[in-house]
DNA sequence: CCTGACACTAACATTATTGTGCGTACTTAC
DNA sequence: GTAAGTACGCACAATAATGTTAGTGTCAGG
């Protein structure tokens, strides 16, 4: 078993700007192209695989799997199957999920807002 | 010459959700693997390319010159070149910029200070 | 004279990420 | 009986992102 509380949990904090901290694992996983939206989807509710897969646009199953998968493992998602036929399988966000998943939504509203003036500009620009 | 304010800027907002709509190429720039750091760091100050270089750890200059060309063409960076030598120029952030990157530093935040969380459950899971 | 700094670009090699199609095992709906 | 839904895993292909190397032109410093 492992100690409660890590020495590095309570002394360490991450610094993205150094190329080997772990940190940049985390943000890659966050940040990755489904990661961002699968962490908005959850916000909302719990929801199924193929829920999700139909709410985020464009996601296949395969991707929505994987990023599914590094978000558990990272602790942000939690994932609870029913045995049951056919498959029921819920995923929902982590104490901890709810946190990233709350400044993700800040960015992506933020986003959602400006990108019609952002792309003003690549119509101007040509 | 285009239209002081399009319609789309005064009535549409983007739909992250939706696979063809064009904040999701927001998206991707700003998420970006340097993308995210780029923002950050000039949100501390103006900087020179090789500044931002050495500031963030393990980027190439291709790609760092790449990431810069996306964020000023989606008007969030701004680049003053002096004309003199050796080449002067200077990064900063648009105030469009600046609302970004202020949402992604807060995300970039909380990584920091939850990473050593994270990370404890990958030693522990293996 | 030789090197390095500066801010890149072009060409090429290599990963990483993403997509596609198929298979699973069972059930309900048509 | 046939198709569709369910939640994926696997193999392979394609595309996107990223890295590596070399080169530009000028000038200051050793």
């Amino acid at each position: 078993m492992t100690a409660r509380k890590s020495l590095s949990q309570r002394l360490l904090r991450g610094d993205l700007m150094a190329a080997a901290c772990p940190s940049r694992e985390v943000l890659r996983h966050v940040t990755s192209r489904w990661g961002v939206l699968v962490l908005i989807a959850l916000e909302s509710r719990t929801c199924r695989f193929s829920e999700l897969r139909r709410m985020i646009g464009g996601v296949s199953e395969r991707m929505l799997a994987q990023t599914l998968q590094w978000l558990e493992r990272d602790g942000l998602v939690s994932r609870r199957a029913l045995e049951v036929v056919p498959p029921h399988v819920e995923y929902s966000l982590t104490p901890l999920g709810r946190g990233v998943a709350a400044k993700v939504r800040v960015l992506a509203d933020w986003i959602e807002e400006n990108t019609a003036r952002i792309a003003d500009g690549w119509v101007a620009a040509g």
